[in-house]
DNA sequence: ATTAGCACTCGCGCGCGGAGAGTGCTAACA
DNA sequence: TGTTAGCACTCTCCGCGCGCGAGTGCTAAT
């Protein structure tokens, strides 16, 4: 199964060609864009042993080739090599991050923006969620005679809120008391913690008791990853992409793949462990929808600490090199504005409670 | 341009009709299908006359009638008798919204998800906010030696936070004394009122004149219709209309026209006073993307209080009686929790869990 | 005023045919 | 033995012409 450098060399050229022009390849075209110096019958004994091995098709007889999923795996796994951006595009994306409002979750669809332009593809990006959320601190504001809103700080600087119902004739100060009391028990605290906390008694056990339950929650939230979906920008781009040309079905099948209630569902079992850039190729996709899309990932955030993902989603038929580059890119710059934002100096640790 | 009785029936079995099957109506077919006792000669020079008032159109020579705007502005404001709900269909609504969270968040966003599914149309929904906001407490939470986060909690209950840099040096303690003394000064006031005040002399006036600056910006944002775009539901359900079947061009124009940030822009500007249920068809739009489509929209909230929008968007081809009906309907009862939500009445709400 | 009759229009679907791009196979060649 | 020229063959795509059918507008009769 080892390719032959002649045969790994030509599936390269069919990746190239494909992505740029959309159009099976054939083996004439082939000789000639680039050159070759071989003949084209030469080339289609190589093209049949490549769809021997599955890493090119035939859309049919008389087409040309086209990459299979498998195609692209080979050709992303060992084939590509990498570009790096030039400084001059790192300072188109960086100017964009500049000239924006100083806030995580602006940065995040920014992120997204970005990549969505420099690809002329969809991409997403998730906000960040720390591995193990702890409660800073806890506020509870009354609204009503009988309902209070809870609000609780996050040791990553998330702030959640809660409303909720509660027995009439507890007084604001009441609940600024007992606020208090609770801030005291429960700050730095994960959500296990929490939940595993008895009230304290008194009068207002209950109430106590109730809003224990609802912190638990909130904290839980926190690190919930699905929690909040994912922002997508550039599904206007996906959808302009000649695979949806004229073909209002794929085109709205595409349209139902980037629902953002979908998409939180599809990117957390993406494998991003270790890994640097993750590369996800048509059919190696489990959701259906995806399985003619690819998604170039990567995760953001210092190692250990908060963080979230962020990359491309497109047509198999995607630029690997620019893409896998741009989002190694802006993965680097978002983890670093988080590291910034969550005030890790230059000097810390990655240790991550404070 | 008094219409004629026998005219103006024709153009509304028309709209009607085509309404229903979104095929041009011919003569021939009026006549047959609704067993009217008239020729299709003399429908066709009622016809004619129709089409001389700019009330239908031709798309060409030999193919039948289809509504224009006007025509379907004539039809909404004196032709159509309304339906009103069936008491089943009532039902079906109040149960989806029975089995949601109570989160007013939520609430709005099923009210689009209510109304899209049962126009089979996109459907949009603002989430609401006060006519005038007004601080209710404040709170300061140090993140990091020089960063810390403020929250403003609204009257309305509204909740928004803004993390922002300050000189090394102040402590938690001092923060809290600050938003403590903030809060006595603040609590009730207006962002104008805020933004009015001085900074209290003292060795922290600039933190305190800078938090007042922010906090004058967080009330603002609140009372801002357009701080936070409205929630789509229902884009697949539009974008399945006939209208844009296999063309993909007129389909991504669409897509472009129920962008959240597009529509944030369009629909404030809707006339939405006073008035019942709000029509606007087709080139009535001022905003280009919208001139083939028509919004069905509505306030919802008391009368003076805490309020949004919500409503339809679809093709100038709409079922305006049905949909009518069903935004009013979803309207009085977004209204009717609105109202709980904020208390006003002290009745009791819904449960409360999750 | 209404209607039957009629000529005319025009979009739509269909089948046909030729052009073009590509393939696979075979036989000759270095 | 690997490479190449040559060739027959296969499909898709595109433009064309044609007939069908739905529908119109006009006219003349009721």
């Amino acid at each position: 199964m080892a390719l032959s450098e002649r045969r790994a060399r030509i599936l390269a050229l069919i990746v190239e060609d494909y992505v740029d022009s959309a159009q099976p390849i054939g083996s004439a075209t082939l000789v000639a864009r680039h050159d070759l110096d071989l003949s084209s019958a030469t080339v289609r004994s190589e093209m049949a042993a490549l769809e021997d091995d599955g890493l090119i098709t035939h859309p049919h007889t008389s087409a040309g080739r086209v990459p299979s999923d498998r195609g692209y795996r080979t050709y992303v796994g060992s084939l590509m090599n990498e570009r790096p951006l030039t400084s001059e595009e790192e300072l188109t994306i960086l100017h964009q991050f500049h000239q924006s409002v100083a806030d995580l979750e602006r940065w995040v669809a920014l992120s997204a923006s970005v990549l969505a332009n420099a690809m002329r593809n969809a991409a997403i990006a998730t906000l960040p969620h720390p591995a193990q959320a702890r409660l800073r601190q806890l506020q509870l504001v009354e609204l009503t005679g009988e309902r209070a809103l809870l609000i609780a700080v996050m040791n990553d600087a998330g702030v959640r809120q809660q409303a909720f119902e509660y027995d009439a004739g507890v007084t604001q100060e009441r609940l600024t008391r007992l606020a208090g009391r609770l801030n005291e028990r429960l700050a730095g605290r994960t959500a296990d913690e929490i939940a595993a906390l008895a009230p304290a008694e008194g009068p207002h056990a209950a109430l106590e008791a109730l809003v224990l339950r609802l912190v638990a929650a909130l904290v839980r939230d926190e690190e919930d990853a699905a929690a909040e979906p994912p922002v997508i920008e550039g599904v206007r781009e996906l959808l302009r992409q000649p695979e949806y040309e004229g073909d209002s079905d794929r085109l709205l099948d595409a349209l139902e793949a980037v629902e953002r209630s979908r998409l939180r569902r599809a990117i957390p079992d993406r494998p991003l462990g270790a890994e640097d850039v993750a590369v996800v190729i048509g059919d190696e996709n489990a959701d259906g929808p995806y399985r003619d899309m690819s998604f170039v990932l990567a995760r953001y955030g210092p190692p250990g600490g908060a963080g979230g993902v962020v990359g491309l989603l497109g047509p198999t038929r995607l630029h690997y090199p620019e893409a896998v580059a741009h989002v190694r890119y802006v993965r680097d710059v978002l983890t670093e504005l988080t590291r910034r934002f969550y005030g890790e100096t230059g000097a810390d640790a990655p240790g991550e409670d404070r």
